[in-house]
RNA sequence: GCCCGGGUGGCGGAAUGGUAUACGCAACAGACUUAAAAUCUGUGGUUCGUAAGGACGUGUGGGUUCGAGUCCCACCCCGGGCACCA
């Protein structure tokens, strides 16, 4: 049996009126019994691959701002497929998280469960949507045949020497017990629950995004991405162009003070130096005279949130340290000063100071009554300082006359052949803070184990980084010893409480039984630590890692599993990661424009270095939707009540008006408000297409006919729409197409005949926009199978020509009327009729005709 | 402060440098109806004028152009991102 005529004996609802709640449910069986949506690994038709955002399963259900996206994408996904792709459109849940733990703490039921809840509903209302996912590729990164692979990944990073564990100062909560990412403290509080934070030193993992800093610039050229978005991840990667330098401390003994800066032409300018609090050289340089106020001012600045040192940017703070060292392009004396507002992440945690040409050291220099020299002269000879903008270089015997960036190359050379600088280029960008003290997330497949045992171990495996993780606590030093691949995956266990320890460690440091174990190094098997050890040198004792991973790590790389999301070989075979490439295209929120982005970035291009995917970017073309607004013009949020449920709208209009009209509200990329008055707009252009196919007793309208023809306007107009709404289809632009069939209608109406090929061509064209309303007309009006598989609707150039045309006067640029004319005219034809014109002809008289511009099938401006 | 995006009727919005306000909502008037709903028809920027018609109109002020919502310059306002990154 052929798959369409499995179709052919599904029929249509016999409703009389337009019944969305009966008819929508209807066809959604219909295409869920026949796996209409299903993508084929093995198809010859070309590819299309279009990608969602998928979502995180809230206990809230789904939010307006979901289908806005989907439909989108839903759309595109069935035009593509009448167009003849094997398209690709798959869903699923990125269910591991913190809201999930927190419900669990509170509720004291497994976050498994929960979740679980929560996916049935949200795949409920997606369904209820009809939107063309191909459901037999779901894919949960709770699941463990998931996470499995999001385990296999870290592996990869980890041998590769991409992930090491580092104590370091992170975001501790005190209210969640857990420790936060930069990301998720907003303005000095939790992003979740909006508790206060505080810094505390916890041993962590980190990935080494660092390593992949230019990559990640450089792949953005290649990509079709929003400009504001690609933008936003190079000003977060921030890399700038520079030089070390290092001055002579003037205490020869304690060596150089290496500085990082921007700006090396202008080293003649430096007229102070100054270090970060944290500085290791801080104390070493500070002088005995000037050692109380240097401590209190380190105190103050370490007792100093981040959000207090933001808040005070404006005012700048600093204490000299006393000493002195040598500018060695001039010899100069240089007072070095420690101030907060240089930072020790970033570059060496020193500068040069040069307040004639930047902004805060000139800030400061005024405050502290400190020298300042210019070095760079204004292009226009403006006096005023500080000055950072183009201009040539004075004040710097052997550089003078040079534009600064020719000064900073020739010096940067110069301080290289002497050996006290170099060029360099520093990124703002930090390794990543890869681990959560937290349940509900994928396990790390590491265990942690003696020297001796690590050293037996390296010499039995072969998948081990070329130079161990380690970490020295209470003393002794632990080494990571990774899982074999093989034992993937490390199942999350089950815990008596979901309480964090409190102490910075996941509840599963509760879990003794299973954190405490002797492990095969070898094969990666392991017992319990109460019972006694097997027989074997490859048994050693070893600790469990407690941290999970966070919620970046399932969605870093789920565009993946799509493609093959049964393999339990792979995350995906080489042949589908091949056919179905990258996705064509990827739609979701413009909140992800950095870190989730950025992230998958990150890992693709691993997985591509490493062999296992074909190309260096993910996301060749990428599109943000636009927020959908309360009706109140305010973000929608349960605490204004401005929420719109989706689920309510179904039911009082059904899912084809509200897909309509989240498509109509405006452009797809727009910030817009919801309007409740505004869907009963799209509800009626249904109805009118519905009347328009069937009368009142639910038979096909009498004024279609199998011979009749439309007039030669509305003809016109018909094959304009199909040019139009296939053109604003491909390009996202919902809105007009949208209009374009209401005009369309609103002509049809008036015809007195309806020809049948007319009206199914219409069917078509919405079908993609309104899934549901278009099947069923085009089972009513007597037509087999799946619309669907009808094919796209093709217009006929040469009906868009018309035979007369409106043409425009305009005197002096001024609209004085038109006039209907044949296609053909000619300027001198038009400046007579223009004359003629009893509505042109006045603002003409009595002045001589000066020069006239012919716009052809547009205007003519007569100019007197 | 820096980097983006945007300001068009009562509202959402449309407009390859060429008739500004398409399409929809809301409003008003009319038709159908015992009535209502539904549906259909029509009106609709401001201002002067009985009208025909004129003048002015896309945040503000300039400019380029035969012609500017659209291009250029300056400014104002709104939204988003970054924020002492040397």
């Amino acid at each position: 049996m052929s798959h369409s005529g499995g179709f052919n004996e599904m029929a249509a609802t016999n409703c009389k009126d337009y019944e969305f709640l009966t008819i929508e449910p209807h066809w959604q069986t219909i295409w869920e019994k026949t796996k209409a949506f299903r993508a084929d690994n093995g198809a010859t038709k070309p590819k299309y691959y279009i990608l969602d955002m998928f979502p995180y399963p809230s206990g809230a259900g789904l939010h307006i701002g979901h289908p806005e996206g989907y439909t989108a994408t839903d759309i595109l996904a069935r035009f593509k497929r009448a167009r003849g792709f094997n398209v690709l459109h798959p869903i699923g849940w990125d269910a591991f998280g913190l809201p999930a733990e927190q419900h669990a703490v509170k509720t004291g039921t497994h976050p498994a469960t929960n979740t679980q809840n929560n996916i049935v509903n949200f795949r409920r209302q997606i369904k209820a949507l009809g939107f063309s996912y191909d459901w037999d590729r779901e894919v949960d990164t709770t699941d463990p045949k998931y996470y499995r692979w999001t385990q296999w990944i870290f592996l990869q990073l980890f041998k590769k020497g991409l992930a090491y564990v580092d104590e370091r100062p992170v975001w501790w909560c005190p209210e969640l017990k857990t420790v936060l990412a930069n990301e998720e403290v907003v303005d000095g509080k939790s992003e979740v629950g909006g508790f206060p934070v505080e810094r505390r030193n916890l041993r962590q993992w980190v990935l080494r995004i660092t390593a992949y800093a230019e990559p990640l610039i450089d792949g953005l050229k290649d990509v079709d991405w929003p400009d504001s978005t690609k933008r936003m991840q190079e000003a977060w990667i921030g890399r700038s162009e520079g030089a070390e330098v290092l001055f002579k401390l003037e205490n020869a003994a304690l060596g150089d003070l290496k500085v990082f800066t921007t700006r090396p032409d202008t080293l003649f300018g430096c007229t102070y130096m100054v270090i970060a609090p944290e500085h290791p050289l801080v104390d070493s340089l500070t002088v005995p005279e000037q050692r109380d106020a240097v401590k209190a001012y380190r105190f103050k600045a370490a007792s100093k949130s981040d959000l207090e040192r933001t808040d005070l940017a404006k005012d700048k703070s600093g204490v000299f340290s006393g000493s002195y060292a040598i500018n060695p392009v001039n010899g100069a004396r240089v007072p070095i000063w420690i101030a907060d507002y240089v930072i020790m992440g970033y570059g060496t945690g020193a500068i040069m100071a040069v307040p004639a040409h930047d902004v805060r050291d000139h800030e400061f220099a005024v405050q502290f009554n400190l020298p300042i020299i210019r070095v760079v002269a204004a292009n226009d000879g403006a006096e005023e300082l500080p000055y950072t903008g183009d201009g040539k270089v004075v004040n710097s015997p052997g550089y003078d006359g040079l534009t600064w960036p020719e000064a900073k190359k020739k010096i940067i050379a110069e301080l290289a052949t002497r050996g006290v600088g170099k060029g360099t280029i520093n990124y703002k960008l930090r390794d990543w803070l890869f681990s959560r003290q937290r349940y509900w997330g994928e396990p790390f497949p590491i265990v942690w184990v003696s020297e001796a045992d690590y050293a037996r171990a390296v010499a039995v495996r072969s998948d081990l980084p070329a130079q161990p993780v380690k970490f020295i606590e209470n003393g002794v030093t632990q080494y990571a010893l990774p899982l074999p691949d093989a034992v993937l995956p490390l199942i999350l266990p089950e815990v008596q409480s979901y309480l964090p320890s409190g102490l910075g460690e996941s509840p599963l440091a509760n879990v003794t039984e299973w954190l405490e174990i002797w492990v095969n190094i070898q094969t990666g098997a392991a017992v319990p630590a109460s019972q006694p050890r097997p027989a074997g040198d490859v048994w050693v004792r070893a600790r469990r890692e407690t941290n999970t991973m966070p919620q970046w790590a399932g969605s870093c790389w789920y565009y993946l599993r799509y493609l093959d999301p049964q393999n339990a070989g792979a995350l995906a075979s080489p042949e589908a990661l091949k056919y179905w490439d990258v996705p064509d295209l990827y739609v979701g929120g413009a909140e992800h424009a950095v870190l989730h982005l950025l992230y998958a970035r990150f890992w693709h291009k691993v997985l591509f270095d490493l062999g296992v995917v074909p190309q260096s970017e993910p996301f060749k073309k990428l599109f943000h939707q636009g927020i959908i607004l309360g009706e109140d013009g305010v973000k929608m949020s349960k605490s204004r009540g401005n929420v719109v449920n989706p689920d309510d709208i179904i039911s009082k209009y059904g899912a084809d008006s509200l897909r309509l009209y989240l498509m109509f509200l405006g452009p797809l990329e727009a910030m817009k408000p919801w309007n409740p008055q505004g869907i009963e707009g799209v509800h009626r252009f249904l109805r009118k297409v519905w009347r328009e196919c069937l009368n009142e007793e639910g038979a096909i309208n009498p004024r279609i006919s199998e011979t009749g023809a439309l007039s030669a306007d509305t003809e016109k107009l018909f094959h304009e729409t199909i040019k139009k709404v296939t053109e604003n289809t491909e390009d996202l632009r919902f809105n007009t197409a949208i209009s374009q069939l209401m005009i369309l209608l609103n002509a049809l109406q008036k015809e007195p005949v309806l020809p049948r090929s007319v009206m199914l061509d219409v069917l078509k064209l919405l079908a993609p926009l309104a899934p549901h309303i278009t099947e069923e007309l085009w089972a009513r009006l007597g037509q087999s199978g799946s619309i669907m598989a009808a094919g796209w609707p093709s217009f006929d150039a040469a009906k868009l020509v018309a035979t007369t045309l409106t043409i425009v006067f305009q005197v002096n640029g001024k609209h004085r009327g038109d006039v209907q004319v044949p296609v053909g005219i000619t300027e001198e034809e038009l400046v007579k009729l223009a004359y003629e014109n009893p509505k042109v002809a006045p603002h003409l008289q009595g002045k001589p005709l000066k020069r006239s511009i012919f716009v052809k099938g547009k205007l003519i401006n007569l100019l007197v």
